[in-house]
RNA sequence: GGCGUGGUAGCUCAGUUGGUUAGAGCGUCGGAUUCAUAACCCGGAGGUCACGAGUUCAACUCUCGUCCACGCUACCA
């Protein structure tokens, strides 16, 4: 869309169950950052819209896990996340929360407008249901063991250990992870919002007219969609978490998370334009309101095809013209991994990085993964902040600054007869802010930064070409041109540079004293932003060097985090021990022949065993984990060369093997052709 | 398995509708310089453009196949 009256920016809602980490900021806020940045910049009329994401299966899971309410969860993240992002600066006009008043009535009224437009279709499915807890269970309340790999807590809608997605439907021995009893099946009603009446539609809008404007991971991945074929999608779930369905005999019913998330978007700008005065139908029903979504790759069937359905079947709003989702950053060659710990946590380095807000911006705008999966290292860090920030930029503002103070008392020299190297200097800055302005458009911010850095570079290059540290003994008025050329310089980096580094501009503009109204405009329309004359400020450096040791300890820290968590998946393994050491093992296949509970003991039972050459007596502890009537004729395995041990006055001859894990104690599985008395080795 | 996106110098990435010796930054090697946070500036080396076929006078660019990474999706004997 070309030359829209006005901008609604969005950036995708947060989903409140962690912290952002470096591949949230990379991915949406970042990019979404600058853009808001820029047209503001520009005098546009534009809103920068997010907030929190509170709904959903997985906050109700995670609140039950700690034993507090979803809300406990939803506000402690929210703040954590709302705080971070503000001490980042993320510049948000408005951060909302889908738990606010103003969101429950909007998504509530959106939701009835559809059905009483008769969008929906009613549907009753079969879905697993809790009868101690009462209600029916998402796949995610439900465990049981995977029927490709035997794995024993599956979730219902995957097995972490072999990957393979399920439905809860086919786990075998399922449990409620409410209650922990048996699910039974049970009917419920739902609503569905018919995506494959709306392929038509599609085909026309995103295949044939954002053909060229959307980017092709974006494009390929709605074609993908619409060549498979789309299902209706229920848009209700059973949950007593969300917003509830606004029918009669909804009872126990909420609007999908996915369905009241975008939604999401509207309800924070009517709060903004509340607080604001402003008519927020104008930025959402307005034909001439460029919407705009950012957004990570995992989010791209929502923004592209189902939220635009429903804006479409609602009917009054408008439909975002471009969808610029990014891929995904891993972290030193690994993927991100909130359970693994594999990250770099906002809230930490902020801590851990004071006043080095912007160079991480920096850094993850250079490396966006804008059209692949990118790696973020520390080492790649602290050599774009040493080689880029400091050594180019930083060291060109206080070359300009330290030689005016020098020669003209920190002020701006005047400029008469400019020769060639110093007018085409000038040339070159005036096409900057179009240069980077059109990438930013097109949603090309690493290249629109590096223009930027690019103009940091010219400004070394002509210092050294012109040597103003010469020319101040031979001719005081070529040097007068030079630093006059080299401030104007500076001037625009300040200005050009807030979209990507708005910390450090502002300082920058408090060292040069420039006005704070000078904006990306004043560049394009007059040469001169530093009159001369003009008094400049003292040299501040505008970044410091980032030592081995600062980057080692992240790295350490890291590591360290992966190395706890896996240590506590896994014991590790004992001490080694040699073959003589094992071969002292003597290992026989016995058979139960009965079992009785030691008097006085929980744990204990006393075991008959056949060994085939004799019959022993046992005492092992799983009476927690078998019944007395399970084990007669259970094939096991037998240490027989254990020293025989008294234990609660029963002499005990021999050590049964069993497996232990986190949920108890199980025997050893013995293959059915084996016989009492066989060795194992 | 199907679909989508990507696979270009040691590293991170550009490469416009197929057209002369494939580009940038970092790193590396050499030079020059001192205003500056040993920073800046100049130059050199470094690539069978994942692999294999094909179309063409000409292919990094188009077609087909293979391999790898990531994502989406489906699980049938």
């Amino acid at each position: 869309m070309n030359n829209p009256k006005r901008y609604t920016i969005t950036a995708a809602l947060p989903y409140t169950n962690g912290p952002i980490h470096i591949g949230h900021l990379s991915g949406v806020y970042i990019p979404a950052d600058i853009y808001a940045r820029y047209l503001k910049l520009k005098d546009k009329d534009v809103i920068f819209i997010c907030g929190s994401d509170e709904h959903g299966v997985p906050i109700k899971l995670k609140a039950d896990k700690e034993g507090v309410t979803p809300k406990e969860i939803v506000d402690r993240y929210h703040e954590m996340i709302k705080s971070s992002f503000d001490r980042f600066g993320i510049h948000f006009d408005h951060y909302s929360r889908t738990t606010n008043p103003t969101h429950n009535s909007t998504a509530s009224d959106f939701f009835k407008k559809l059905h009483d437009k008769d969008k929906f279709i009613e549907k009753e499915t079969e879905q697993l249901y809790d009868p101690e807890a009462k209600q029916f269970l998402a796949d995610r309340f439900v465990e049981g063991t995977c029927p490709k790999c035997g794995y024993e807590e599956a979730y219902g809608d995957q097995c972490e250990n072999c990957g393979t997605s399920l439905s809860s439907q086919e786990l075998i021995n399922p449990k409620s992870k409410i209650s922990g009893s048996k699910p039974v099946k049970k009917t419920t009603k739902h609503w569905f919002l018919p995506l494959d009446q709306y392929e038509d539609w599609l085909n026309e809008w995103i295949i044939k007219d954002h053909k060229n404007d959307w980017k092709p991971n974006v494009y390929g991945q709605c074609k993908s969609w619409i060549d498979e074929g789309l299902q209706p999608r229920a848009v209700t779930r059973d949950l007593d978490w969300g917003i509830q369905v606004p029918l009669e005999n909804a009872e126990g019913k909420v609007l999908y998370v996915w369905f009241d998330a975008p939604i999401g978007y509207i309800s924070s700008t009517k709060e903004w334009a509340e607080a604001n005065n402003k008519n927020w139908k104008e930025y959402w029903k307005d034909e001439d309101t460029k919407l705009v979504h950012f957004i990570g790759k995992d989010n791209i069937v929502f923004h592209c095809i189902i939220f635009p359905i429903m804006l479409k079947a609602e009917g009054s709003f408008i439909l975002p013209d471009n969808v610029p989702a990014n891929e995904f950053l891993n972290l030193e060659g690994r993927k991100l991994s909130t359970s693994k710990n594999w990250a770099v946590w906002l809230h930490e380095y902020l801590e851990e990085f004071p006043g080095k807000e912007d160079v991480l911006r920096y850094v993850l705008t250079a490396n966006a993964p804008e059209t692949k999966d990118n790696d973020f290292t520390w080492k790649d860090f602290q050599a774009r902040n040493n080689n880029e920030l400091v050594a180019i930029v930083g060291n060109f503002i206080n070359r300009v600054t330290v030689l005016t103070h020098k020669y003209f008392q920190g002020h701006v020299p005047e400029y008469k007869d400019l020769d060639e190297a110093s007018i085409k200097a000038l040339q070159l800055l005036n096409q900057h802010p179009d240069k980077i302005g059109d990438k930013i458009e097109t949603y090309k911010f690493r290249e629109a930064q590096n223009i930027w850095l690019s103009l940091a570079r010219a400004g070394n290059k002509y210092l050294a070409e012109k040597e103003p540290w010469k020319s101040i003994k031979t001719n005081e008025q070529e040097t007068k041109n030079t630093l006059y050329i080299a401030l104007q310089i500076s001037a625009a980096l300040a200005v050009l540079g807030r979209p990507f580094l708005p910390i450090t501009c502002k300082k920058l503009y408090d060292i040069l004293k420039l006005d704070d109204g000078i904006t990306w405009n004043d560049i394009t329309d007059k040469a001169e932003y530093l009159p001369v004359g003009h008094g400049i400020g003292q040299s501040v450096h505008l970044f410091t060097k980032i030592d081995d040791k600062t980057i080692q300890k992240q790295q350490d820290k890291l590591f360290q985090n992966t190395d706890d968590k896996e240590r506590i998946d896994h014991k590790p393994v004992k001490k080694a021990i040699d073959f003589n050491d094992f071969q002292k093992l003597d290992i026989r296949v016995g058979s139960i022949l009965s079992a009785k509970q030691v008097k006085g003991s929980e744990k204990l039972l006393e075991l008959k065993v056949d060994m085939g050459f004799e019959k022993r007596t046992i005492v092992s502890g799983m009476a927690k984990h078998y019944r007395l009537d399970q084990l007669p004729g259970k094939s096991v395995l037998v240490v027989a060369n254990l020293e025989p041990k008294k234990i609660m006055g029963i002499k005990s001859n021999g050590m049964i093997l069993m497996a232990e894990n986190a949920e108890g104690l199980s025997l050893v599985n013995v293959p059915e052709n084996a016989k009492p008395g066989d060795i194992v080795n």
